[in-house]
DNA sequence: TCGTTGTCTTAGAATCTTCTAAGGTTAGCT
DNA sequence: AGCTAACCTTAGAAGATTCTAAGACAACGA
């Protein structure tokens, strides 16, 4: 590879596309288990591959293309020590984006929750309390 | 349909799954560039199927698996009025994420900019003024 | 130099998503 | 009832992503 890493080639976003588009593209990237879970070990700080590897429970072939894609589209960024390569999250604002997420799915599983609550309890009956009693 | 719509089912992220699996499942879904339209379209008001359709410059039959993806998910919810139906973005801070999405991209986008400039003209070269001449 | 470790790449199969076309349902009108 | 408008559903083809396996490459140390 005599390209790419770091700062050479425009991050995939550059092209004249629709902004639409291009955040399609980006939620798109986010829309895997294993790569939502790598952004969220990076929150506290850069880790190398091998770290990554082993907490992710994938094998070194999967880590590498997860981590390609989300630094060929410029959410990650990396350095190389020895024979290791450490990544970092480039834009910390993409954890908020996480934690947003987070926040409206938190109030979407409590409504389920309520309302699965309300199904199975018939309404006016329930003692002050809502979860289970154990 | 004796099922499904409004306050029914659980909205498909009540599955008893890992955390970042659900996120996942909620930004693939947010990655197609005429459901990322729809949620901007979404942003001033609730609209019909009909209006969303045109806006879209999709067939009836794309918009509806577009919103159908949507509403599954609980992101939308929808109304009837007559033989129309109206949607809606169920939690306001779905916008929010769209916004976070946008400054990221930004900030991406003007660093590709930059990078540009920097290799078309030799670095210290440029007036004040950033852009291209005319 | 040789072997080892850590990471990346490629290729093809398996799987999932999106698109296209056709038809179905419901509400409202005459 | 019969017709139309608005919306939804289905099925299969087309297209894209992900997974698995194999191997390549570079840095390091013996």
């Amino acid at each position: 590879m005599t390209d790419d890493d770091q700062a050479s080639r425009p991050p995939a976003a550059a092209q004249q596309q629709p902004i639409y588009a291009v955040k399609a593209e980006f939620f798109r990237v986010l829309g895997h288990p294993a790569r939502v879970r790598i952004l969220e070990l990076l929150r506290d700080g850069e880790r190398s591959v091998g770290e990554l590897q082993t907490e992710l429970h994938l094998d070194s072939s999967g880590t590498s293309q997860h981590l390609g894609v989300l630094r060929r589209l410029g959410v990650l960024e990396s350095r190389k020590e020895g024979t290791s390569v450490f990544y970092r999250v480039r834009d910390p604002r993409t954890f908020q984006l996480l934690e947003v997420a987070r926040q409206i799915l938190t109030s979407s599983l409590e409504a389920t929750q309520a309302l699965l609550t309300e199904l199975a309890v018939p309404a006016g009956t329930r003692r002050r309390g809502g979860g289970p009693p154990a």
